[in-house]
DNA sequence: CTGATAAATTTACGCGCGTAAAATTTTGAT
DNA sequence: ATCAAAATTTTACGCGCGTAAATTTATCAG
């Protein structure tokens, strides 16, 4: 870019400069190809002369929907959220799209506050994964009436245009298998119930033991907070000192939880894994980032991170691109992946 | 909030139906404090009859400077920096800010993309850790010029209003000393030297060998990522394998580090920690949120999450609210506190 | 009650751009 | 060269609010 004197205050300006009338050029910044290949290249030439950038908030004034993408997780602290927002914000700027990254914290209120402040942005579109069921559903339900919303991770039934995320009744089954399998039954250790995917982890695993002819046995952790590794740690330690678990084979909700669990087990001096001298096996779901460097590495569910926010993505523009009006309500979920690590 | 029908569609309308001037509405919003409390009051009351919101972008249209601020840390799935950021958020927030957050991913490039993409927001100040070594100085300190920049974490030197961060040179002496007091002395592996901490760390073990009169025993490990788990595992394992440490006590220069190594030691079967039967100890610096979870849980040297990131608000609105213009730039470091856990 | 001062109102203009409608030019095929 | 269709230009208006200047009103001490 060739540093040059005369400032570009506005776009009449660099019209001007460009040899372009202003309403072309203008035309082009909303959708470059809208426009003449010759007036393109005219324009993008002056654009490299020139630095100049449309004045964002004029731009969107007058717009009734903007290129704003919002995307809410609800605890950004937690590295699988962290990296799902990464997808997704690339995505959304392969479209042409500005993501607005926000983190609810894992407060209701905060998640609320999050989408009015967005709602007076005039998105375009907003990428939400919700708290779950502390959620205020109604709040939500209103703001997704207004602005195309795709929910993903955690699905809030009937709530905005479709839900993309994991099948739990694939994955949960699919480890339960191997680990039955390779074992002894596995007990099941749940997180606090903050969102549907617990329940529907908890069916899951109950429903394959069932099928495979062994009881169910899952032990409920108290807690509505997003802190599943102290959960996992507190409750482990506690479970472990108390008699222990019902089953040499621990498999957790979440990865997290299980990292917690892990450390317990440390601490009480139990060898986790499947080789000789273990006596205690544990496994999660999810495949977090941190999973292949615990001790034992982890044996766990991946979930599906590009396709869960690649298709998110195609969804919410398909929906925004078609007129922000959805006939139906598509729940799209992905198969996890059996990763097999040393700890299960 | 009463739900009406009346729709308030701008100012004028709302101004109308509170019986208050428009001017004088439009500096309620700017400055709540800046009218008289009886018409604030009025305001209030229409406020909470009317759901009324100004228009973000009409407001900041004719705005020299917004209430945006911008928070840009290198590499948001380090939940490390997805706590200082959220700490950041609510700082700003409580006074009266809108944060709009952002994560390099360890890509320069991108750096500057949301540099650019801010300026062209108008924010008030920016609050910014940058990607260090590999980051674009010219261009951020372009930027640092036009608008308010406090750095954290990573200091630029002589860029931006000032900088806030830990002080390696007394954290890590901190934690030599201790390492030293209870044991063999430790030799360090650094991470990548991806910014300057690393380079500091690196001479404030140096030294602080040195001053006890000890031969200092560095390990360099290759890299230019942010993915040090893997680095630390990855090399730990190599040198696990090739003869070993030069000492049995390892200090990392970060836990991201110290957490890979811990799962190249444990897969190697080495027992680590300070009690009987371990014949290795590991330490970290900056109390990651996961640190008390790794197996076994990790001694290392926190960082003031809370006074870093208050300082650094604190420290840009004082230049915001100055008019942006800073006469010293301040460097300010917190201390590091000893957290003494099973690792070493 | 008076006067000084602070606050609010009235009036008026402009910001930078979206966008509609009509006139004009360019394009690409005949 | 001819002509219809597509793209561009001209012209013109409005969005919702910030903000300055002049005027009016409210406040409070004396």
């Amino acid at each position: 870019m060739i540093a040059v004197s005369n400032k570009i205050k506005n776009m009449e300006e660099f019209a001007r400069v460009s040899g372009i009338s202003r309403p072309t050029v203008s035309k082009y910044f909303n959708e470059p190809e809208s426009v003449r290949p010759s007036t393109r290249a005219r324009i993008e030439e002056a654009l490299a002369r020139y630095d100049y950038r449309p004045n964002v908030y004029a731009m969107n004034q007058n717009r009734r929907l903007t290129k704003n993408v919002g995307i809410i997780v609800p605890y950004l602290a937690d590295p699988f959220f962290a990296e799902i927002a990464r997808n997704i914000e690339d995505a959304c700027i392969a479209r042409g799209y500005t993501p607005m990254l926000h983190s609810s914290h894992g407060d209701p209120a905060m998640e609320v506050e999050i989408l009015e402040s967005l709602r007076s942005l005039k998105p375009a579109g907003v990428l939400l994964a919700p708290i779950g069921r502390r959620s205020d559903r109604k709040a939500v339900a209103a703001f997704a009436k207004h602005v195309p919303t795709m929910l993903f991770d955690s699905n809030l039934e009937g709530i905005g245009a479709g839900f993309v995320g994991s099948d739990n009744f694939q994955s949960v089954p699919m480890i339960v298998d191997y680990l039955c399998r390779t074992g002894e039954a596995p007990c099941f250790m749940e997180m606090p119930p903050v969102n549907p995917n617990a329940n529907k982890r908890r069916m899951a695993y109950v429903g394959a033991m069932e099928r495979l002819g062994k009881e169910p046995q899952v032990i409920s952790l108290p807690g509505d907070g997003w802190n599943f590794e102290e959960v996992g740690f507190r409750e482990g330690r506690r479970i472990l000192g108390d008699g222990g678990f019902p089953s040499s084979n621990v498999l957790c909700s979440n990865d997290r939880l299980a990292i917690g669990l892990l450390a317990a087990a440390y601490e009480a001096g139990i060898k986790v894994g499947h080789g000789a001298g273990c006596s205690m096996r544990i496994a999660g779901h999810d495949d977090h980032p941190f999973a292949r460097y615990t001790c034992p590495s982890l044996t766990t569910v991946s979930q599906d991170y590009d396709s869960i926010s690649q298709r998110s993505v195609d969804s919410l523009f398909a929906l925004v691109e078609g007129g922000g009006k959805a006939t139906s309500r598509p729940e799209i979920l992905f198969e996890g992946r059996l990763v097999m690590r040393d700890s299960a």
